[in-house]
DNA sequence: TGGAAATCAATAAAAATTATCCAAAAGGAA
DNA sequence: TTCCTTTTGGATAATTTTTATTGATTTCCA
């Protein structure tokens, strides 16, 4: 759980209890899309507005407070800024883990300087299945 | 070029002018949006509805003879499934560059088998400048 | 404790995607 | 070929997703 405060006001942004509370629950939660953030926002305030969660996502990635991950077919989640970091991401139930670049960050920036690429962002994600489902998988047969 | 008829007779897809021509497209430009895909093949083929662009990619995606490239805050481009390989995409102009794997899927394998991940498929794009962007850039100043 | 600036909620509007329905075309069998 | 079944395309409607607008409310600093 980190100071949602300072990063807010480190970015000149107010700190209301919808924008404070929308980074609470994608803190909590590691991975959410925008209507999972609605879902759990709606829980204890009731009368906030779809709009509102798109527009304070909007200005959170704009302010790199927070960090789209684009998951094939389906809506981007959205995580807490953190450490450089790579996805496994579960076609059958959805979740994701965090997984660290370690030695990978260098063949990709080796490979993209000798492609006279200046990079800027990597985003890398596997897609597969997780623990939890290969053996759920196996159980049956 | 490829064998396009080929391609879609494997899956047991009739072949169309429609579809043979947004395969095509799609393989001449290499990364082609809907949208990219819609106004060229409207050129030879003015009848053609969006409807059937959109229906068309989803079929062909399902029976893996193209590809999509999700980018990040913009519409996913497609591509004619080939090897696998990574994408450079500049944030610039929006070009995308393909990139050959060589070591780097070795390394992100042996990092999913760590994590008792079942890999089934590597999505990695670098955001960042292309040559002809840098030098762009650096002309003005 | 004002008051400017930012933000929220409600709502409308726009953009993107998917569904429906019937005519047309494709492709296999005769 | 011709016939017949199945798939597909085109038009259009419907749905879903995202963005814009606007006036009321809230934040926060002087
Ligand atoms: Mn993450
Ligand atoms: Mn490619
Ligand atoms: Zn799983
Ligand atoms: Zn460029």
């Amino acid at each position: 759980m980190g100071d949602y405060i300072s990063m807010l006001k480190q970015n000149g942004l107010k700190t209301t209890f919808q924008r404070l509370y929308i980074m609470q629950v994608i803190d909590d939660y590691g991975h959410l899309d925008i209507d999972e953030i609605y879902s759990k926002v709606l829980l204890v305030h009731p009368s906030i507005s779809l709009a509102t969660i798109y527009k304070n996502i909007l200005t959170l990635v704009e302010k790199k407070v927070i960090k789209e991950v684009p998951i094939e077919g389906k809506k981007s989640k959205y995580e807490i800024l953190k450490q450089d970091h790579f996805h496994l991401i579960c076609i059958e139930c959805g979740s994701v883990e965090d997984c660290d670049y370690e030695e990978l960050s260098g063949v990709v920036s080796s490979s993209s300087r000798h492609h006279h690429f200046l990079q800027k962002k990597v985003e890398l994600s596997v897609y597969g299945y997780c623990k939890k489902c290969i053996d759920k998988i196996n159980e049956k047969s």
